[in-house]
This record gives structure tokens, C-alpha cells and sequence, in this order.
DNA sequence: TATTGTTATACTCTATAACTATA
DNA sequence: TATAGTTATAGAGTATAACAATA
């Protein structure tokens, strides 16, 4: 089912559900998610690999590892991302040259201009889905959650 | 890994990936997620699990397939959800009278018992989990979400 | 023909454990 | 011994397709 089909007006049946808070930020992602596919998909690139090209190009050379914090997740996820985004031609790998356990990830000419095209599609498309609120709710809101994620 | 490993100051390296809406999105309900489920083990409920038992609750006796309209699931998912809750004795099917293609799910005593139990605890994790924002804040944020969730 | 519940299946995202090569 | 990358594997969560019963 598709996260737009199941929506009612919050005083409907359920309305315990759907006012609860993790309901509203699972469907605000799932919904945000779809926006942001919709517009990456001419970049051939998915929110996730976005990120990954983000949390590369922001900051020093990054191992695999360090990208993988950076982003939140398993080393061992960002393996096959990584996999993915090289076969594109995006970014390389290269041993650390003090260090040869270690791969320096970084984006290659190719990976830098996709990046920049397909932040500016992701951005056009959070503007979208925050085009119901004011701007200065929509800065409250991303405030806030800044201050929730941030520990 | 953990949701709460990976956290950085935004103002590090990788800023431009933790600042995006998406990641704030997603890990706001990672770590969300966390705090209830733990809340919520002692009943042996999952999130999901009370989110059924509470869009069951409001308003009319439902049939699977409203109840997956009321929590955004398919009808297929809704099918496991129900398997569960019923061997665990807090709901039960009937076929519905007038239409035998129907099932009525309704909850036992002891899934309304656990309901509302289960809710305070959720609850409870809420308040925590939003324990760095002021009173204000956290309206204004629930707010916000509700308006965009909402079409 | 259309709808409800069900099953089988597959796909995505994710993590854990174990392997390798390096340190 | 410990760490970085990799692989294999498994577990959520989800959806699509197809089926039986019923309308």
C-alpha cells in the first residue's frame, strides 16, 4: 500500500493511532521518501547513496568506516553502498597510505557533479513536502528534531 | 549499530548528511523506536503491535481491512500482526454477520486491559524522548508533523 | 466480476558472526 | 590481539500475485 492511500482526518476512527508520534514521523519519512525517490530517480541515485556521496564530500577523505559513522550505519552496509556507487563511477577506493587495512572513499568529478545536481533535486523536493507549514514552522520543526537526534 | 553511536555535532564532518530532513526524520524514530520498545517489552507488545490494538480501539468494530486502512498497512501485513495478537489472547476474529467475506476484530478484556497499559508506557517513552525540547516545542513539532502527515 | 482474508514469495534495509589482511 | 574491509546469513518490515470463499 502506498503511504498516501491510508490517510483520514485526525478525529476519524484510529485516531488514536495516527496522532501518536511515532506514527506521524514513520509516515512523515515514508511520505518524504517517496518525494525524494521521485526526484532522484534521473540522477540514478536513491536517498541513501546520496547521503553517502554527502557525508564524503563533507570533511577530510574518509575510510569506509568513517563514512559509515558518519551516516549512521554498519560498516558492513555501507560495503555494498559503496559497491553500488563505485560501479557508477562515483566515488573510488584507494588503500591508505600509512594505514592499508583502511580504504580512502572519495568522490570522484563524476560523483561531485551528481551529488550537487541531485542535492539541489532533494532539496526542491523537502521544499514540497514542507510547503504546508510556514517558513518559520518549518525551520521550528527541523529545530527541533535537530535537538532530538543531536545527543 | 546502535541508532545513538553515530552522533555527531552538526557541525562536524558530515554535517551536510545530518542537517538533511531525511536523516533527521529517520533517526528521530530510530531512537524513538528504542525508548518504546523497551517500554513497552514488559507486555510483550511491539510498537506496532499497540498501534493495532489502538486503531482497533477507536471508533467501530473494524475488519482487517479497515484496520490496515486506519494503521497505513497492507492487508497483507495486517494478516501477521493479527496472528500474533490473537495467540496472545488480546483480540479475536468473528466473521461478521452480514458480509461472511468479513472478519470483525475486536479486542478481549485483556487486550483492552493491555491497551491501555501498554499506552502509558508508550507514553511515557514519548515524554522522554522529547525531554529536550520545552513544553511549547514539543507541541509545535507534533503540530507540524500532524499537517504534513495529514493531506 | 469484485472483495476479503490468506498464503507464497520476494525485495529492501539492517545487523551479527566469521573470514582475510593488515597493524 | 585488535582493526578494516568483506562475505554469508538472518531477521524485520513491506509489498505483489494468486488462491478460496463469498458477495
Amino acid at each position: 500500500m502506498s503511504s498516501r492511500d491510508d490517510l483520514r482526518l485526525a478525529s476519524g476512527p484510529g485516531a488514536e493511532v495516527t496522532s501518536r508520534l511515532g506514527y506521524l514521523l514513520k509516515h512523515a519519512q515514508l511520505q518524504l521518501g517517496e518525494l525524494t525517490s521521485a526526484a532522484l530517480a534521473p540522477y540514478g541515485l536513491s536517498g541513501r547513496e546520496l547521503a553517502v556521496l554527502l557525508s564524503l564530500a563533507g570533511g577530510e577523505p574518509a575510510s569506509q568506516q568513517e563514512a559509515a559513522q558518519r551516516l549512521g550505519v554498519d560498516r558492513t552496509t555501507m560495503v555494498a553502498l559503496l559497491d553500488a556507487l563505485e560501479a557508477k563511477g562515483l566515488v573510488t577506493r584507494h588503500p591508505h597510505a600509512g594505514d592499508r587495512r583502511r580504504n580512502v572513499v572519495e568522490l570522484t568529478p563524476a560523483g561531485q557533479q551528481t551529488m550537487r545536481a541531485a542535492t539541489e533535486a532533494s532539496d526542491d523536493a523537502e521544499r514540497r513536502f514542507l510547503a504546508p507549514l510556514t517558513g518559520q514552522a518549518a525551520g521550528q520543526l527541523r529545530a527541533a528534531l535537530q535537538l532530538l537526534v543531536t545527543p
